[in-house]
DNA sequence: GCGACAG
DNA sequence: ATCTTGTCGC
């Protein structure tokens, strides 16, 4: 599993705004044909602590949500916090721990926004775009967009839009906690991605994916610890 | 100019 | 994101 570093990532504010705008057109909406067959879903997500960012990615058998694989990468913050560029400071460290899985997951749930980006190519879609793979944003919280509030049960959603271009949803994965925005990453069309995250649920805010990508990368996650 | 702003 | 324990509410 190597990859193919499509652009550079040292680069300034500006440079990363138009990179994002040079490979917005790579992201597909449509669902790809591996969709119909999934065996393994990762979950990604990034902490900062002391100057240093921690990637964790973990992949679950699916749909037994077992945990079969975990990949983490420690590296220095090469980019400072600007909102809408934040794959520019965490997706080094995630391409890194990416190359350490022993598994490869059919489809990725990523801790950002997908498309629902002000230049339509958040975290999750650049992601996706870089690796050729289906991912979903889920994000705790909105970037951009307007929407109602969906009501309190658990599966509940609305949709999330930029002006009356539709975005992504905002999805209550359970009751009466927090919505989360979830929007298409790539390879993936959003009825297709509100039906996995909710699959991948199991009683907590976050998906098992995700949830347990945030465990380890903070360093919580009984399997990852033994890796250390 | 003012407010908003993934993690 | 991080700094941080107990505590109120469903």
């Amino acid at each position: 599993m190597s990859l193919r570093s499509l652009h550079s990532w040292n680069v300034t504010p500006t440079e990363a705004r138009e990179i994002q705008e040079r490979f917005r057109n790579r992201v597909r909406q449509k669902n790809a044909a591996s969709l119909r067959r999934i065996r393994h879903v990762a979950g990604v997500d990034v902490s900062l602590k002391a100057a240093q960012v921690t990637a964790a990615i973990v992949v679950l058998d699916y749909p037994t949500l077992e945990l079969v694989d975990v990949a983490t990468q420690r590296q220095k913050v090469s980019f400072p916090y600007v909102p809408g560029l934040l794959t520019f400071r965490e997706c080094p460290a995630i391409l890194a721990a990416y190359e350490k899985l022993q598994i490869e997951p059919d489809l990725m749930l990523v801790d950002g926004q997908g498309i629902a980006h002000p230049r339509r190519f958040g975290l999750a879609a650049h992601l996706g775009v870089l690796l050729g793979k289906p991912t979903i944003g889920c994000a705790k919280s909105r970037l951009i967009g307007t929407h109602d509030e969906p009501h309190e049960q658990a599966g509940c959603y609305t949709d999330l839009f930029d002006g009356n271009e539709l975005i992504g949803a905002v999805l209550r994965t359970r009751a009466n906690v927090k919505p989360l925005y979830i929007s298409v990453g790539h390879n993936i069309e959003l009825p297709t991605a509100l039906d996995f995250v909710l699959d991948c649920c199991q009683g907590y805010r976050l998906p098992e994916p995700t949830r347990l990508a945030h465990q380890s990368a903070g360093g919580l996650l009984r399997s990852s610890r033994a890796r250390y």
